[in-house]
DNA sequence: GTAAGAGTGAAAATCTTTCGCATCTTGATC
DNA sequence: GATCAAGATGCGAAAGATTTTCACTCTTAC
């Protein structure tokens, strides 16, 4: 239930947080802007404003519950946390979105990493290209 | 010489041109963000609106001079194209840029994108973490 | 039940990047 | 060199995404 992963953030149980988190667990797309957020929950005919909505992703997202990704195009998207980290191939002519992970890719990072000295943080690899459906359609 | 560059670029060979594209050649830094070219020529009396670094930098980016990159934190930053992709680790204390190129992980990408029955365009891995000097300064 | 602190909505403010338009330059041509 | 059209520039305004402000409301601890 929500309630309990909202309090165990160490927010306050209210109800935009409830029906935001509610939204990204239901809603069908892992991955939504602020404004795919507001927009939705315009249409359960909710009043929360698109301030609410950025600042709960945010708190979200310092609590580890959602992750944010800046991928090319304005926006940032946000996606609940699946406890995995994983990367992302993004289709250019339609946006579908498909995760992925590979160990192999993430040794060679720990390993270029180390390699200069860095301690790794976290780390962002997109690769866009247009999907096999795209690629169809002409 | 810049001036050969940029008509070869099929672009006329004006002054903010010319100085911009010295800065980038010559500033020291190899990825800077409008604001820093624009400022650099604010130091340089240059008297160049940032709208026009601004249309100059996406020209250049078009004709494959440099290369917009989307880091974290708001801007974007443009760099020089060295004729050769590359990815980066970057140190979110200090923002230094480390480039790097992994033909393990290209290869891992090309394969993942085939697997997906994507296309590639583009891709873009960053790595973010703490380099060695800012580990030691604390 | 109540006070204190959190949380909220709406509007205003920021920040980065782009646009509109009048004016000025460049490069090709006499 | 002078001429001219296409292309560039500068400036302010605009746009789009996100954040902050402020006055008000709600949650929680007691």
């Amino acid at each position: 239930m929500e309630n309990q992963q909202i309090k165990e953030a160490g927010l306050k149980v209210t109800a935009p947080r409830v029906k935001i988190l509610g939204i990204l667990e239901n809603c069908g797309k892992r991955h939504m802007s602020a404004e795919d957020v507001y927009k939705e929950l315009i249409s359960q005919d909710e009043e929360i404003g698109l301030a609410t909505v950025y600042r709960v992703l945010t708190q979200f997202e310092g609590a580890g519950l959602v992750c944010r990704r800046h991928f090319e195009g304005g926006q940032s998207v946000f996606e609940l946390n699946s406890g995995e980290h994983h990367d992302h191939l993004v289709c250019i002519k339609c946006g579908k979105i498909v995760e992925f992970v590979d160990l192999t890719i993430e040794k060679r990072q720990a390993k270029i990493a180390a390699d200069n000295a860095f301690q790794i943080e976290d780390h962002s690899l997109v690769v866009y290209g247009i999907c096999g459906d795209c690629q169809n359609k002409r």
